[in-house]
DNA sequence: TCAAAAGTGTTAAGCCTACACCCATGA
DNA sequence: TCATGGGTGTAGGCTTAACACTTTTGA
């Protein structure tokens, strides 16, 4: 082995995932109570240790998986976090991800069986370690991607109305937005096919519901922006 | 020690430096030529392994000191990379961190003791390992930060003239800018200081040299744009 | 018939883009 | 006197932001 390479320390490489869903009114966050030490029963972000076969974004895959039952969940790295005194166990360094996810998809018995809860951004619990910092990044880090690609439709179910998406936006970027200039821009970025059903249980007259649409997207990519 | 952090696997945690120059023409890379195994005589970037006491931008401060001998240098997280077999000598994790630096205080012997050299982004050697593709997305996390925050001002030496603050948007960017709409913008920006010295190097006539004024872009942060 | 949400267009302001000429000076 | 780079303004198109009324229908 190259000198350089002996007698350097060791350490534990581990994912932490920010796990976003929303509800139709609000961005929530999937968080876990921890039955294990240290910090038992406190609120934290479910993680899990590298293993020797995978690079991050499979042991983040893995670990999503674990908890919610989906495959192929939309993903991306948020950053890593290496303070020494991060972890009071053993040194360990963290890379969070954050994860969209469909709320309706995710299974419940197995976040039961983790205590897993959903909560709202405004009245989450304080959270372990750096955990608490991992969220506010990746929110940061939500946004900005939002705005430049059509990731909001990984938290949307397959077919949701105008309305819907736009307080999905306004929820990522935490402010109003004008639902007749929201639908316009909208529609100047031909993504969304507009369905002949309504959804009738949000109001009498029923709203129109739209799927998104890949193809569509893949042709008008470079000009997303919201 | 808590079971989940028993028979984890140990690993190699390193930081590995994109250093961004720029010589009033072209952005540049500090690439250093390896004088150990693996990989000794080809190209990489400068490294080194997590110490103890440090967490990564610690860590990441500490190498691009050794080689540049600048302290406080301009420096952002890229990401982490981590496939299992990276490195060919034992599993090793590399968190990417792009620096950006005043060519002109780079400590030349310093660089030669690393047999470092600048290389344009165009005619930059192929790197080892993952290290090219760690470029690449530097490069990508640059522009984009570029355009949202004046972080262009820590790759130009204290005084400089509106042109070369041009030819490094331009650099950066990849792209070349109109003369009038970019002075426009910036001084729009109101966050430079105008003197009444002028560079007398580049043109007979002269051209007025500026300096950033950081008290002024904290007023007018959030409308940085370009 | 009324309450509640859906759907739809226009206008003004600001921003971005394209574009060309004169100036100062050293050689 | 000429060649070189420096400096400056305007007009048109486009994008964004602000704003209100009618429709549908179940209760």
């Amino acid at each position: 082995m190259p000198p350089q390479y002996q007698d350097q320390t060791h350490i534990l490489l581990a994912v932490d995932c920010i796990i976003f869903g929303f509800d139709n009114e609000e961005l929530k966050l999937l968080l876990i109570k921890r039955d294990f030490e240290p910090e038992r029963g406190k609120w934290s972000l479910m993680g899990g240790f590298l293993q020797d076969s995978e690079n991050t974004d499979m042991a983040a895959n893995r670990v999503l998986q674990r908890l919610t039952g989906i495959h192929n969940i939309y993903m991306d790295q948020v950053g890593t976090f290496s303070d020494p005194r991060r972890d009071p166990v053993e040194r360990t360094v963290s890379v969070a991800y954050y994860a969209l996810i469909n709320i309706e998809q995710h299974n419940e018995e197995l976040s039961r069986e983790h205590s897993a809860e959903w909560f709202s951004l405004s009245d989450a619990p304080p959270l372990i370690f750096d955990h608490g910092e991992m969220v506010r990044q990746a929110i940061n880090k939500l946004r900005q991607k939002a705005s430049s690609q059509p990731i909001g439709f990984e938290l949307l179910p397959e077919k949701f109305t105008m309305r819907q998406l736009q307080k999905l936006y306004e929820a990522i970027q935490g402010q109003e937005l004008d639902k007749r200039n929201f639908s316009k821009k909208i529609n100047q970025l031909d993504v969304l096919t507009k369905l002949d059903e309504k959804d009738m249980t949000s109001s009498k007259r029923g709203s129109y519901l739209f799927t998104f649409d890949k193809d569509k997207y893949e042709i008008s990519r470079n000009k997303f922006s919201i």
